[in-house]
DNA sequence: ACGGATGTTGCGGGATTCCGCATAAAAATT
DNA sequence: AATTTTTATGCGGAATCCCGCAACATCCGT
């Protein structure tokens, strides 16, 4: 069995490294890498079915590394391997598992035990183990109870980016006025006001500006997300300015 | 000699332990945190001059703690080690450090050679080492070449919890034109415009909310001086809401 | 099929933002 | 001291944003 390693901190690569040759004694080889176009690399030329990856790495950060990993071989199991339990990180983590797959998500501050269970229960059993606290997370927001729609979270990252109601709306063939009624769901989940308290106008809060803030508070986004999500505007405001073969007929009859 | 560690990951610290024990054969203690509280807590019981510390803890980060420490005693010589160099850490950190302090930055990719001899330069030597890469930083954004005046961080920072112009003024002791003027610049500085390309309008930004997306982008700002600054507004809202007692006449003319 | 829940779209208006034009005051330069 | 450069402020208008009200469309369960 070959393990590969995708880690940036030199530290943390060298502590994998010996967890898992003390934990998987029918490991023989364990590759490392030290950020995630090394990863997706080693993982192409070696075949690589176990890895083990931190998310927050550059360039390219885990999730994307695990994306193309995953396309090219969706049987290929992976163990996340974080400091972190943002929302920002598990929600883009679980938009990107493939049907089946096995995989984990342990945070770095776990016990030693912990980490040699989860790299046992997946490697071997072929068990998804994910961390208590990640789990929790999920569970708040993907069952919608607390959390966010998929709608709701799309739009939070286009007025994170900048984008004015006009551009969402023909972004994602709504009308404006179907942006601006989802903005209001959204403030009012994210519990932001214009008014602070009962004053009259003590102090006032731009809507908009302040449901990012709080987002970034709250760890609903974060660095990475914001960048993966700024490629993506990047390459949609190129297709824009092209010649629209393809995409005639996806706008709606407003204006 | 003492040496106090304040880190939060457990790998680091140990790691941090051996480098100080090696680099500095005169230390007999050394002093273990794991977060900005612990920290404070450690360098006032044990009045000890010498600390490492990461910047990213929680609860209470570097940045704070490292105030309120040179705060108490204004010569404890502080080394920073940390994963970034964030424009937002480099200027906290610069920002705190108190006149004529010895201090240093260092990177945790440094080499441990780099770093055995920050430890002797700045707790030995008195003189204070700032890694390359960090001072880049510093110049860029210290000296106004291409970098930001205080006036218009301090815009970001509001714009960036989301206050409307109205609030910043009146935090601000400001005209709500001049808060308008001073994003102007921002913008500006920032590279920002509403218009995308030479098209109409292809895209169009919503340039408050726009400059928040390219500042974290360009780590200009990040999570946790945004934490910092929402807590300093938090207080501010108190004091507002409070009977103005001491500070009247502090708004401007206008209105 | 009928009521309900949810989601989209239009209209309209008050509040805010963006910003050009213009005038002082303050600061920096010469 | 005189000139230039920055910064603060006001006025006004076009474009946006925020959001209540209301009309439909879709989907679901009884």
């Amino acid at each position: 069995m070959k393990v590969l390693i995708i880690e940036d901190d030199p530290l943390h690569r060298s502590y994998l490294n010996e967890a898992v040759r003390a934990a998987l004694p029918e490991c023989d080889t364990v590759l490392e890498a030290e950020n995630g176009n090394a990863g997706e690399r080693l993982a192409r030329d070696f075949r690589s079915a176990h890895v083990v990856m931190d998310l927050q790495m550059s360039p390219r950060n885990g999730i994307e590394a695990a994306r193309t990993i995953w396309k090219e071989r969706p049987e290929t199991r992976i163990l996340f391997w974080s400091n972190y339990s943002d929302e920002a990180y598990v929600r883009g983590v679980s938009r990107i598992v493939p049907q089946g797959a096995v995989y984990g998500y342990v945070l770095k501050s776990a016990s030693d035990d912990r980490l040699r269970l989860a790299l046992r229960s997946i490697f071997i059993e072929s068990q998804c183990v994910i961390d208590r606290e990640v789990r929790g997370m999920q569970q708040k927001s993907l069952g919608n109870a607390n959390g966010f729609t998929d709608a709701e979270y799309e739009i939070l990252i286009d007025i994170a980016l900048g984008m004015t109601d006009r551009a969402i709306a023909q972004r994602r063939n709504l009308s404006v006025r179907s942006v601006q009624n989802r903005l209001q769901q959204l403030y009012e989940k994210l519990d932001v006001y214009q008014s602070i308290g009962d004053e009259a106008d003590g102090g006032r809060f731009n809507l908009r500006a302040r449901a990012v803030a709080v987002a970034f508070l709250r760890k609903l986004l974060n660095h990475s997300a914001l960048e993966r999500a700024e490629a993506d505007l990047a390459y949609w405001l190129g297709r824009q300015r092209a010649p629209a073969h393809l995409d005639a007929d996806r706008s709606p009859r407003n204006e």
